[in-house]
DNA sequence: GCGTGGGTAGAAAGCGGTTTCACATCCTAT
DNA sequence: ATAGGATGTGAAACCGCTTTCTACCCACGC
């Protein structure tokens, strides 16, 4: 259970009525500083925290910021949870967590179970468009909490929902592995990963194809295989990619754990990274500089990129002017996971 | 902000008391079944929910249940707090996670943000006892809030504190580790990572001088390296052990982010891993499978685990009998990071 | 000398639910 | 026929805090 000492028993040892404790609490008006000093010292002995709940009820308002990703165990994610979390509390916000583990399904159950917080926020990450199964009734719950709520919704898009969109820039990402890899002299790239009806997926892939053109690189359109984020989907689609004929001399991986899982089954079927193939991955989490060859990746700053999503959202629960959208650099770090291709 | 539609509204509009609704909210006395199938229509009419903060404080509870945790970008923490979310929500619990990132500092903030919360339940991860500065206020705080509030410790112990303890059984993990090894034909173990005043660091080197001393094995007290839990203590154990003259040739690491990072540094070494040193981690996180070799480790059952915690602690908060404390099997995992040592 | 206004502090009205208590009805058992 | 027990409903108190409204005191100025 919470305290058992109430404002009322304070206000009683402190022989001061209700309010001006509360006026000492909040700050909201000017008090005495006698009879301030007074209350402060009855207020430390019981080491007094004001009933949350109560405190709500009045305020009209949580003081919580919902949370809703796929997959707290990918690295990305968790690595820009704990940065949120840092400066939201440094804010006198809390962050409620809700991990969707990859489904939609459980996606439209946290919203509710955000919603059912009465959430001052809500903070959206790897948002889905054109799913299969669209299911009205999930796009009328967004629809419906994001016009009560603010919303951020972090590298995605909800058609009719009215949120910030805090996205990476994508193109000067791929931008950047792309120029990279035509220097090292690389012709041939594939992308693998991705989900094609997860924005960051379409992103990357437009960009993808947008920079190859660029160059006047031809995209060979086998060689985009998407099957999730996963270490596994890696696996997957780089097994999938090795029954093609013709094969690319490089890689761009969705992400780190897709990128790890390429690594790993590239070692089964003695295909040597980087000698025989290039690869990159996205997100630089932390494992990237672990594996043989450490990745090269594409990297994020993530005490500014959660500083600025939380930022933005307090800012608008705040009723404060936000920008509609907010693009996010990245930054390409170079390890040893790419080489000029074998010339053959 | 939460709905705009209160109890009153729906109340009138259904042309009842409030009374009557919030019967039929909670089920908590009967009610004519036309009188209820008039309200629920009203109050599907407006999908109303009823506003947490005043159930809350008429209640007098919060259906939160804090967890504290040392770091959630580690696979482990983040796996284990899947599965107790998941539980927890089917149960009608939150939970709300604080991330100290490895500081005992904010560790004690993390303690006064969930109390700041009223969580009706705190989940305490990674305890630590012997604390270097064991700061008084913080020690006063933890027994104070558990003395309120039913604590669950998980792989830790505090002084002074009542607490169902929740722990791993090293000594069965080790065991298998050290029996596996033996036969393997090993006699030269060393054991790298961890923290001499963390609890789990404690007991599973005790566990292991326990094994070994079983198995009439020597135990080298220079093999027993501690540099904490991270990727990063694993490379710099690695070195310091590589500094000795007398080397082992099995090492055991303290989770298996420190036998990745051993992994590294030793390849950076060209140390053949299993050829030249077996290795073996612990906790089993989806990362291990993925490494070259596929780390041996000494596994959880993570399902069970999250759902044990989360069963506990509701059963402690709704006044129920629990055991004070709980031992959880470990199974080892093998895979590719040892072999029969070199002979030579 | 008295109206005026700034600085303090108390009383009381919410905030939106739950729950106790009281009161009808109606049904059953004596 | 009637006490007594369910059953169903409303009125009102209460959970703990914030905030408006009001009242008081005292210094100040005309």
């Amino acid at each position: 259970m919470g305290d058992k000492v109430t404002i009322y028993d304070i206000a009683r040892e402190a022989e001061v009525s209700v309010s001006t404790v509360s006026r000492i609490l909040t700050g909201s008006a000017p008090v005495n500083p006698e009879t301030k000093q007074k209350v402060d010292a009855v207020l430390q002995k019981y080491n007094f925290r004001p009933n949350r709940a109560a405190r709500n009820l009045s305020y009209q308002r949580s003081t919580m910021i919902g949370v809703i990703l796929p997959d707290i165990t990918n690295p990305f994610f968790s690595t820009l949870f704990a940065e949120m979390q840092r400066h939201a509390i440094a804010k006198d916000y809390s962050l409620l967590l809700f991990n969707a583990m990859n489904s939609l399904a459980l996606e439209s159950e946290g919203l509710a179970y955000l919603a059912r917080h009465q959430v001052d926020g809500l903070i959206f990450m790897g948002g889905r468009v054109n799913e299969v199964e669209p299911s009205p009734a999930y796009q009328m719950e967004i629809a419906e909490i994001s016009a009560r709520v603010p919303t951020i919704i972090v590298n995605g898009e909800m058609p009719g929902v009215d949120a910030v969109i805090v996205s990476t820039s994508e193109q000067s990402g791929i931008a950047q592995v792309v120029d990279y890899l035509s220097g090292l002299g690389h012709t041939r790239i594939g992308f693998l990963g991705g989900s094609s009806h997860i924005t960051v997926t379409r992103n990357r892939q437009q960009s993808f194809c947008a920079a190859m053109s660029r160059l006047a690189l031809p995209v060979e359109e086998q060689w985009l295989i998407t099957d999730g984020f996963s270490i596994e989907s890696g696996e997957k689609t780089l097994e999938m990619l090795l029954r093609l004929e013709k094969l690319p001399t490089a890689i761009i991986a969705i992400n780190d754990l897709v990128a790890l899982g390429i690594l790993k089954a590239a070692r089964r079927h003695h295909i040597d990274i980087p000698r025989q193939l290039s690869l990159v991955g996205f997100d630089d989490i932390y494992l990237a500089s672990v594996s043989t060859p450490e990745l090269t990746s594409v990297s994020h700053n993530y005490e500014y990129f959660g500083r600025t999503i939380v930022e933005t959202i307090i800012s608008r629960i705040k009723g404060g002017d936000t920008p509609s959208s907010i693009l996010l650099d990245m930054q390409l770090v170079i390890r040893d996971s790419c080489q000029p291709p074998e010339s053959r």
